[in-house]
DNA sequence: GCGCCTTCATAACG
DNA sequence: CCGTTATGAAGGCG
């Protein structure tokens, strides 16, 4: 008698996740594991055999036990096992991994942006809380450097610390609700906290042997990074190397064994167990060396034996690309590569300006509809900065007053203690965290034009394009990868106080943007409350209510076609640095999360008004 | 459960 | 800008 996969429903997966609305539900292969255990003792299918050093003996090797190939995976904990799991956890720092394998169905739209919100906060804060940890790392080490600064680590094991990381009560196979193809991640740790890739080097994840019911690891995922000279990888083919064999060089020493993870793999293969392939690799605008995306599912195909570059044996499984799924990550990365390089090539069709900012921003913006002959853009003028009235420039607060600080600016600085002490970003020019205000050096400081407190006054730094979509009209994207806490750009258009607002509204003009409308997303970024209890949000410095609006009826720039989005990737932190009338701040925007190049940018307008048109899109 | 081993990290150093 | 080394932590497994 022949076991057969069987999906089950599990009832408590709304408990598990706490989603408020969980219409989905997990659809589990399941096995009795009496019946694989009977079928255990099996005709010996020696072609799974250990690797012995002689290719000869490859055939008839046939001393390696091996389960029944046709046993299922086992997914169900033993009820003893789970108790004794209980017991002693009270002991462990952290409890074991889950050894129950589940998969994600039926995600109602509700459902998945319930995930994609439980998904972005997670990253908010670990990407935030990193560059705070990071800053401090670096000063720590210009007073001793023998210091090692892991940043990533450390914010990992904070965040585990408070439980803080996804999808561990159980093992996902297959896509994780909230985590969308091209993702991408700056650091493989941030894999480990999201549940995408528990394994914090090895490449293959897997249940291991142990946990599994009836003996067999399972694989659930890999890291295709580079690290072993056998891989090939075409896109939706890759042939992946197993792992073992190597030194500590990574230089193939000895031959590879089926075992641990490559056991994992063929049994994978021969359940048709999917697993999830994110790819490591060097990119421009990445933290360190490698950025990772999340490339979707594959079914492991085939494997095979052979002997390596290297001269040793390896393990090889080929991983197709499953049908349905949305554009590679890895892809898009490339082809926005390839723009960059030459855009008319890359794209032949489309370009209705390569510049509508017609040289007034560093970097060129381009305007691109490939959808219809819409070119409303180009009939405004490029705003570069706000315009404000000229009464804000005087000196009306008295706080004119800059800092003398020649050879660059010091925690001790004027600027710094306007700022509560600190300042607002790190050396790598990302915000800290975001405040009611920003106060960045300026006109009236003696630093430096590189001192680490002028951001955002020195405007944008990446290739943007405006472009035509059926779903938000226009939008905005990026040729570059962004990471989180970088500066996008300034919000611009011409300030007109409350009572010009007025009149301007009475003519029946609806162009005007209302700043104190925007959500106040900048407490989200670096809101460390749920990891340090006595976390307090800052609330210095304090100002007055806006009250001015922005008109874009005539000049604008490229902030001004962002999308509406009630999961925005970008946020508004108020900006000062050319004046001091703290009532009449410039909008500066700062990313919130990775932003893979080619993928809308959104904003929280705040509360659906008639004054934009701008449709709710959720990344 | 403890300790050992492996691991497609990472940053710093030369 | 490489290759190497040191550090590191989680998970598998004996």
């Amino acid at each position: 008698m022949e076991p057969k996969l069987e999906p089950i429903d599990v009832p408590l997966v709304s408990d598990y996740f706490q989603n408020p609305n969980p219409n989905f539900s997990l659809n589990v292969p399941v096995v009795d594991a009496n019946a694989a255990v009977e079928t255990q003792r099996s005709d010996g299918n020696n072609d799974r055999s250990e690797f012995n050093g002689n290719l000869d003996s490859i055939e008839e090797n046939d001393d390696v036990e091996f389960t029944d190939p046709d046993a299922l995976a086992l997914v169900q904990v033993p009820e003893q096992q789970e108790l004794a799991n209980v017991e002693s956890s009270y002991r462990r720092k952290h409890p074991p991994r889950s050894a129950e394998l589940v998969r994600v169905t039926n995600l109602e739209i509700e459902d998945e942006r319930y995930f994609r919100e439980l998904v972005r906060k997670t990253r908010i804060l670990y990407d935030s809380l990193r560059i705070n940890v990071m800053l401090d790392d670096e000063r720590r080490r210009s007073l001793m450097p023998r210091v090692r600064a892991r940043s990533d680590m450390k914010v990992a094991s904070l965040m585990r610390d408070s439980g803080l990381w996804l999808n561990q009560d159980k093992r996902i196979v297959g896509p994780i609700p909230g985590i969308h193809v091209g993702d991408v991640f700056c650091y493989r740790m941030e894999l480990c906290v999201l549940g995408i890739h528990g394994q914090i080097q090895a490449g293959i994840d897997y249940l291991s042997m142990k946990m599994s019911s009836n003996g067999e690891p399972i694989a659930t995922s890999v890291i295709v990074s580079g690290g072993y000279e056998d891989d090939e990888d075409s896109g939706d083919v890759i042939v992946y190397t197993g792992h073992g064999g190597q030194d500590k060089n990574s230089r193939q020493v000895v031959h590879q064994k089926l075992e641990g993870g490559n056991l994992g793999m063929e049994r994978s293969m021969h359940h048709e167990v999917e697993v999830r392939v994110v790819r490591g690799f060097k990119y421009k605008g990445g933290a360190g060396d490698k950025i990772y995306v999340y490339d979707g599912i594959y079914k492991i195909t085939e494997y095979w034996f052979e002997i390596g570059k290297s001269g040793f044996g390896v393990y090889k499984f080929k991983l197709v690309r499953m049908e349905g799924q949305p554009e590679m990550g890895s892809a898009i990365l490339k082809f926005a590569e390839s723009i960059q390089a030459n855009p008319l090539e890359a794209r032949p069709v489309g370009y209705v300006s390569l510049d509508i900012s017609r040289n007034n921003e560093k970097v060129p913006v381009f305007l691109f509809n490939d959808i219809d002959d819409n070119h409303e853009p180009m009939g405004y003028d490029y705003q570069v900065t706000t315009i404000f009235p000229p009464f804000v420039y005087h000196n009306v607060n008295g706080h004119g007053g800059g800092c003398d600080c020649v050879d660059g600016c010091t925690l001790d600085c004027a600027c710094a203690k306007k700022n509560g002490g600190k300042f607002a970003y790190d050396l790598n020019r990302h915000l800290l965290r975001g405040k009611p205000l920003v106060i960045e050096c300026g006109l009236f400081c003696s630093c430096p034009p590189n001192c680490c407190n002028r951001v955002s006054q020195k405007g944008v730094r990446n290739k943007f394009e405006v472009f035509r979509s059926m779903e938000t009209g226009w939008g905005v994207r990026s040729l570059d990868l962004i990471q989180a806490g970088s500066f996008i750009c300034e919000y611009t258009g011409v300030v007109l106080t409350k009572g010009q607002a007025q009149l301007f509204t009475m003519n029946g003009e609806d162009s005007l943007v209302y700043p104190s409308r925007f959500g106040e997303r900048w407490a989200e970024w670096g809101d460390f409350s749920q990891v340090y209890s006595d976390d307090v949000r800052p609330s210095y410095p304090s100002i007055p209510p806006l009250e001015f609006a922005i008109d874009v009826s005539k000049v604008r720039n490229v902030a001004c076609y962002m999308s509406h989005s009630p999961c925005p990737n970008v946020f508004v932190q108020l900006v000062m640095y050319d004046h001091s009338n703290y009532a009449f701040p410039h909008l500066m925007l700062f990313a919130m999360e990775n932003i893979p190049p080619l993928r809308e940018l959104s904003l929280d307008y705040g509360a659906a008004d008639e004054w934009t048109e701008k449709l709710a899109i959720c990344n």
